[in-house]
Parts: structure tokens; C-alpha cells; sequence
RNA sequence: UCCACCGUGGCCUAAUGGCAAGGCUCCCGGCUGUUAACCGGGCGGAUAGAGGUUCGACUCCUCUCGGUGGAGCCA
């Protein structure tokens, strides 16, 4: 009497070398040599190949199971053995079909273009890179909780509708509400000051929207933002949590995340440098560098992603640039004290050109000060009263930022475009699938 | 919003004023260790759409649609 054979997954063949197990997954691609097939099947925790021989099969199996096309849905038994090259292979005796395509599976494993590939972003998912991004980017969400909540942050959702803006209403999308209209959250900053206040140490994570017709690279209108605010935190507080935060989601993507780097090819000595101490310099500073590098910017003016990329490349590890005009910064931000042109705030710029992954800073806690801001960028002084209030009552010194999930993703996967980052991308002139 | 480039079988490319070519997928056949397997054969498109120049347009011009990258802005 046989006993039914269990299922393993496939990144668990190793514990069952010897053993007769049962794969439940997809056929990923079939080779095929006459009295053998080479089935790679994948079960969303890895690839393995099958092997049929046809002396040691039914011929009825042998032939269907050469006949199999991409993407079949399928259930192998067999026993797991070593690989002649490396890992493990599993030798078939038993294999049922459970679905079989309906049409021929879009996507071959040979070379596609990028439009094509984001119209079938629902099959490109099942794709090794992809596989292997989607799993990055769920560790360093672990890894972002982890970092905050091992900390004694409490994690406080902000609300995605919003009734206005939280830095001008030039670039947020405009939804109905009921009678009225309400805007989809671009931060949740504004709330998570309030929190701190509530709770000392607070976090968000969640996804954020911006209208911007960007289209590059580093943009997408839907992208998931972690933001950390701190009451008695001042700005050398702020850079230093920025600091500790960067440093452990890498180490933890390095520690668990290896073989999916692999699969991407990511050059993991890159990632290695990524260590505590981070340069910081200031934003003048950064205006001497691009000076020297022939990218002249002159002082008032933001910098764009060409700039970034000069200053990050004078660095093997993130930069810290703090301190900026205070007049292209955000209306909370904290003028410093010492330089009433500047704000105390920080940006972080990812290394090998990634860009900005972290804006943040301390906030102006000054009732007059905050009023006299919200007055000069022409916002709705009602819309922020509640704002004004956390000055009011008990303000303190307090500070946080913002990190960029996606643009994290890019980065430690070395990916060419923020749009991989993500399950179902919401960019510019795309919405679907 | 602005700038540049691109649009050729299901997919990736070639042909740049003269008979639309090749590879992959797919189908048929072969191969007992393949690794985006390989070998042989077959099916499949009149070149995004409209108009124009020309004896002749995939190729040049105009417009439309779609895509890609970038600028601004930002994470």
C-alpha cells in the first residue's frame, strides 16, 4: 500500500535528498533529446529540473511529457537527487497535468522589448528576475518594520484621502468625495507630526501618489513611501536614524537575499561598502563639488538627477546633504538657526546614480514661523489649523524623513528602471494591467 | 508641458529609394545529460494609421495614434 507522497517546495529539495516527493507547479521550459526530458519546473519558491526517462517511465507518460507546453500547470513526482553539475534535480516517475494553456504562452524565454513585456506584467511576474525582485523588495519591507519596530516606533497609518495639498496642489490627483472633493495623499508627513506627538515615535508605510508627468527612469504616480517622525529629535538625530536605517536594510537584503542578487547579477561588493560612517556634507558643500566637476549650480537652485549623480560618484556609500536653501525646501521645514537662507533638512542620494532615496528633516516648531511659511508658499492657512495646533499645545523640536521604497528596490537590485521594482507599476501613460 | 528617438509575422531584429530577409516561438521529424539545448523541415507578414513626393517608398515629407528615453518636478 502506498503512502501518499508529500508535496515540497522546490528552495526545500535540499532536506530531501533520496526522498520521493511531489512538486506542484508550472513548467517554466522543456529540453528535449530523444529517450530524455529535461523539465524545469518553478513553484513560486524556485526552478528545478525534472528529469523523464523514457526506460524508466510508462511510454504514454514519456510522450506527453514531452509534449508539454510552456506555462502548464503540473503535479511531478519523483525523487530528488544530486545534479551532475550543482544542487539537485528530481528524477520523474509520475506527472499529471493539471491545467494546460488554453493558447501559447506570450512569453518565450527569449527576448522581449519593454512595451511588450509591461502589457503581460501579469505573466512577466512568474519570470526568474522578477521572481527574484518581487522577493527583494518584500525582505526590505520586512527589514523597514523590522528596523522601526525593534526601535519602539509605533506604526501609525496615515489616511490616502486627503482634502488638500501637502506642499502645493500642482501634482496631486483630484478624486470626488461624495459632494466634495479630496486629493490622493503625496505624504504622509503632516500625520505622522501629529502622531509623534501622540505617540514619541512613529512611523507610516504606505502607498503615496503624485500626478507629476514624469517620465523617466525614477518616476512611477503610485509608489510606497516609509516615513519615521521623532518628537526631541533634531537634525543630527534625523541623519544618524537615516544613517543606522540605510546601513540595516542592506545588511539585511545581504544576509538573506544572496541568491536572488544573484539571479540579477548585482554586483554585491557594492553593497558591501554600504557601511557606517555616511558622508555628510552640506549643501554648499555639494555646490563646491559640482563646481569641480565642471556642473556649475548656483546657490538657490535644486539639483537635478545629472547633478546627483556627479556628487554621488565622488562616494563608494551613500551621501548625506543637508542644509538647504530654505527657500526650494518644504513650508514645515526648520529655517536653521544659525543661517536664516537655510533649512535644516537632509536628503539622502543613493550611490552609482540611484538618486535620491531619503528627503527629510527637522520641522519648523515655531508657531509665528510655521504661520509666516504657510503664508509665503500661498497655501490655505484654514486647511493646516489642525497643523498649527501641534505648535500650540506642548511643541517640541522634532524631525524624520521620508525613503522611497521603490527607488531602495532599484538600487540594491541594480536595476535600470523603478517600473521592475513594483508588482503593477502605475506610471505615466500606464494603468494597465 | 517641452525635447529626442522608435513603430516591419506571436516575439526580437535586418533591409535607408529598386523582388521585405533572418533568428526565436509554434507545428512535424531526429537525438539517452540538456542548460535561452542542438539538427532538419514547415506554417506565418505586403512594414502602426491617413495623406503626399517619386517610374518605384519599410526607407523621404506632413499629420494622427502608440511606445521609449530625457528635461522640469520629485521619493
Amino acid at each position: 500500500m502506498e503512502t501518499p507522497t508529500q508535496q515540497v517546495y522546490i528552495e526545500d529539495l535540499g532536506k530531501h535528498d533520496g526522498q520521493r516527493v511531489l512538486l506542484r507547479g508550472w513548467l517554466y521550459n522543456l529540453r528535449s533529446s530523444g529517450k530524455l526530458h529535461f523539465l524545469e519546473v518553478r513553484d513560486g519558491t524556485g526552478i528545478v529540473q525534472a528529469v523523464v526517462f523514457a526506460k524508466e517511465v510508462a511510454p504514454e507518460l514519456f510522450a506527453a511529457a514531452g509534449k508539454l507546453s510552456q506555462e502548464t500547470s503540473i503535479e511531478v513526482e519523483g525523487t530528488v537527487r544530486k545534479h551532475p553539475k550543482e544542487g539537485y534535480e528530481v528524477g520523474v516517475s509520475a506527472l499529471r497535468v493539471v491545467a494546460a494553456p488554453t493558447a501559447e504562452y506570450p512569453i518565450s524565454p527569449k527576448e522581449h522589448g519593454v512595451a511588450f513585456l509591461m502589457d503581460h506584467r501579469h505573466l512577466w511576474l512568474r519570470s526568474k528576475r522578477q521572481h527574484a525582485i518581487l522577493r527583494i523588495r518584500a525582505e526590505i519591507v520586512r527589514a523597514v518594520r523590522d528596523f522601526f519596530d525593534g526601535r519602539g516606533f509605533t506604526l501609525v497609518d496615515a489616511p490616502i484621502f486627503t482634502p488638500s495639498a501637502c506642499e502645493g496642489t500642482s501634482n496631486l490627483f483630484e478624486v470626488g468625495y461624495f459632494e466634495d472633493k479630496a486629493y490622493l495623499t503625496q505624504s504622509g508627513q503632516l500625520y505622522m507630526e501629529a502622531a509623534a506627538m501622540a505617540l514619541g515615535k512613529v512611523y507610516c508605510f504606505g502607498p503615496t501618489f503624485r500626478a507629476e508627468k514624469s517620465k523617466t527612469r525614477r518616476h512611477l504616480t503610485e509608489f510606497w513611501m516609509v516615513e519615521p517622525e521623532v518628537a526631541y529629535m533634531d537634525l543630527a538625530g534625523d541623519m544618524q536614524l537615516a544613517e543606522d536605517f540605510i546601513c540595516f536594510i542592506v545588511q539585511r537584503v545581504l544576509e538573506r537575499r544572496r541568491p536572488e542578487l544573484a539571479v540579477l547579477e548585482r554586483d554585491v561588493s557594492k553593497l558591501e561598502n554600504i557601511k557606517a560612517p555616511f558622508p555628510r556634507i552640506t549643501y554648499e558643500e555639494a555646490l563646491e563639488i559640482l563646481k569641480a566637476g565642471g556642473k556649475e549650480v548656483p546657490f538657490g537652485e535644486d539639483f537635478g538627477g545629472d547633478e546627483e549623480t556627479v556628487i554621488s560618484e565622488k562616494f563608494d556609500r551613500p551621501v548625506l546633504i543637508h542644509r538647504y536653501p530654505r527657500a526650494i525646501k518644504a513650508f514645515y521645514m526648520k529655517t536653521d538657526p544659525t543661517d536664516a537662507r537655510l533649512a535644516l533638512n537632509v536628503d539622502v542620494i543613493a550611490p552609482e546614480g540611484y538618486g535620491e532615496i531619503i528627503g527629510g528633516g527637522q520641522r519648523e516648531d515655531d508657531l509665528a514661523v510655521l504661520e509666516e511659511q504657510i503664508k509665503k508658499h500661498e497655501l490655505p492657512r484654514e486647511a493646516f489649523e489642525w497643523f498649527l495646533d501641534l505648535r500650540r499645545y506642548g511643541s517640541v523640536p522634532h524631525a524624520g524623513f521620508g525613503l522611497g521604497i521603490e527607488r531602495t528596490v532599484s538600487w540594491l537590485c541594480g536595476l535600470h528602471h523603478v517600473r521592475e521594482t513594483i508588482p503593477f507599476p502605475r506610471m505615466l501613460e500606464r494603468l494597465t494591467p
